[in-house]
DNA sequence: GACTCGGGTTACCGCTAGTAACATCGCACC
DNA sequence: GGTGCGATGTTACTAGCGGTAACCCGAGTC
C-alpha cells in the first residue's frame, strides 16, 4: 500500500512538474531568458516558493526547461544522422533539420543558446563556465559518436572524431545563428555551402588573381 | 583657448575613462561576468554614478570593454591571416593564435563569449539577441572578407565566403571552448585536425568496416 | 564675494532571486 | 470521531542588484 500511495503521490507531482513547465515554456517564449519566477509564477497560477519548491533555483527550473527542448532537438538530429544514405547526403539532412529547428522556433533556440541566467542575489545558479551551452556540448558528443562508428579515420580515430564533431557542430551553431539574423540566403543555400566547405572546397579552391597586391 | 582648454578636459576625462576600464578589468577577471557595479566602482575608488556617468549603464561599459579586448583579438588574428604564406599554413597559424589567446587569458575569453548580461531591476541592458556574441560576429566578417579578397570561388563568391567565414569561426570557436574545458590533446594537435576536417579529409575517408550493422 | 560648473557622494527607487513562517486541506490511524 | 501529519499553498520578508535624483564642494571667473 504505501508503495502505491507513493507512486500515486509522484504521479500528481510529476504532473504538476510539467504543468509548471509549460508555463515556464510558455513565459520564456513570450519574454525571453530574463523571465522573472515572478512571471513564471503567475503564468502558472501560482506563487513563487512553488516554483522553489519544485525546481530549487532558477538554474533548476531553466535546467528542466531547456532539456526537454534540447532532448527533442537531438532526437530529430539522431533521425537525421542514422539515415541509410550517403554520407554527403545525410551531412545535408541533418545540416538542414538543424536549421530548421531554429528557424522554425527561433525563441526556443535563442533561449538554449544564450541562457543569459542573471541572477544577482545569492547567485548559486549554474556555474557560467560549465553549464553555458550545454546543447552545443551535447550535440558535439552525440555526432563525435556518430563520426568514430561510421567513418574509418585510422590510428587517432577518436581524438579526431570528437574534435570534428565539436568543430562541425559549431560551425552549423555560428552560420545558423549569423543565418538566422540576417537571411542573406535560402535554408538549401546555407546548407549546400556548408557542405562544400567540409568537403574540401576551401582547400581545393585557386587563388585569386588580381586581388590587392601580389 | 576655448579649444585648447576643451581638448584638456577631453583628455582628462579620457585618462579617467581608461582608468577605470581598468579597474572594470580587474574585476571582471577576477568575479567574472557577473561583476557588480558595486565591485567595479569600488576596486576603482569611487562609486556608482560617475561609472554611470560615464558609460551610460552596465551594456555601456561591458561593450567599451569588450571592444578594448576584441581589437586586440582582432588585431593578432589579423596579422595572422595576413601572413605571405600557402594557405594552409596560413589557417593553421591563425587557428594558432586564436586557441594561443583563449589559452593564455580564458576569464577575457569567457566575458567576451558569454556576456551574461544578467541585470534584473530595469533590464535596460543591451539586447540579447543583437549584442549576444559580437566578436563571433566580427571575426566572422573579418575572416569572409579575407575569403573573398584572396580565394577564387566563382560566381558565388561573396555569400559563399561570409558562409564560410561564419562557418569557420564558429568551428574554431566551439572546437576551442570544449578543448579549453576538457584539455583532452595538445593545441598542435587540434590545430592539425581542425586544418584536416577543412581539407575535406572527412569526406574523404572512408566507410569503417565491421561497424555496428551492416 | 557671488556664481557657475565638473567631479563626487549619499540616499533612495523598483526590481530581482530566494526564504521563513504561517495557513489549510486530505487522509491514515487509534 | 477526533487527531496528528504531510503535502500544498500563501503572505511577508531579506539582501542585493541596476539605475537615478538630489545634494555638495572646490576651482576658476568676473
Amino acid at each position: 500500500m504505501d508503495t502505491t500511495q507513493r507512486t500515486e503521490q509522484q504521479r500528481s507531482a510529476d504532473r504538476r512538474r510539467r504543468e509548471l513547465l509549460e508555463a515556464a515554456d510558455r513565459v520564456v517564449l513570450r519574454d525571453g531568458p530574463q523571465a522573472s519566477m515572478n512571471a513564471i509564477a503567475a503564468e502558472a497560477g501560482i506563487t513563487k516558493p512553488i516554483l522553489y519548491r519544485h525546481f530549487g533555483d532558477k538554474g533548476g527550473l531553466y535546467a528542466a526547461l531547456a532539456k526537454r527542448h534540447t532532448d527533442a532537438l537531438l532526437a530529430s538530429l539522431r533521425a537525421a544522422l542514422d539515415a541509410p544514405v550517403d554520407r554527403r547526403e545525410r551531412v545535408e539532412s541533418t545540416l538542414d533539420t538543424y536549421l530548421a529547428a531554429i528557424e522554425a522556433r527561433p525563441q526556443v533556440y535563442r533561449f538554449l543558446m544564450h541562457p543569459a541566467e542573471g541572477s544577482t542575489g545569492g547567485d548559486q545558479g549554474f556555474d557560467v563556465g560549465k553549464h553555458s551551452a550545454p546543447l552545443l556540448r551535447r550535440m558535439g558528443e552525440e555526432l563525435a559518436q556518430v563520426i568514430e562508428e561510421r567513418v574509418d579515420l585510422g590510428p587517432e580515430s577518436q581524438r579526431l572524431a570528437r574534435v570534428w564533431g565539436h568543430g562541425i557542430v559549431g560551425m552549423m551553431h555560428a552560420a545558423g545563428d549569423w543565418w538566422l539574423g540576417e537571411r542573406p540566403c535560402s535554408r538549401a543555400d546555407l546548407v549546400r555551402s556548408l557542405a562544400d566547405l567540409l568537403w574540401g572546397r576551401l582547400a581545393a579552391a585557386g587563388d585569386r588573381v588580381g586581388g590587392p597586391g601580389f
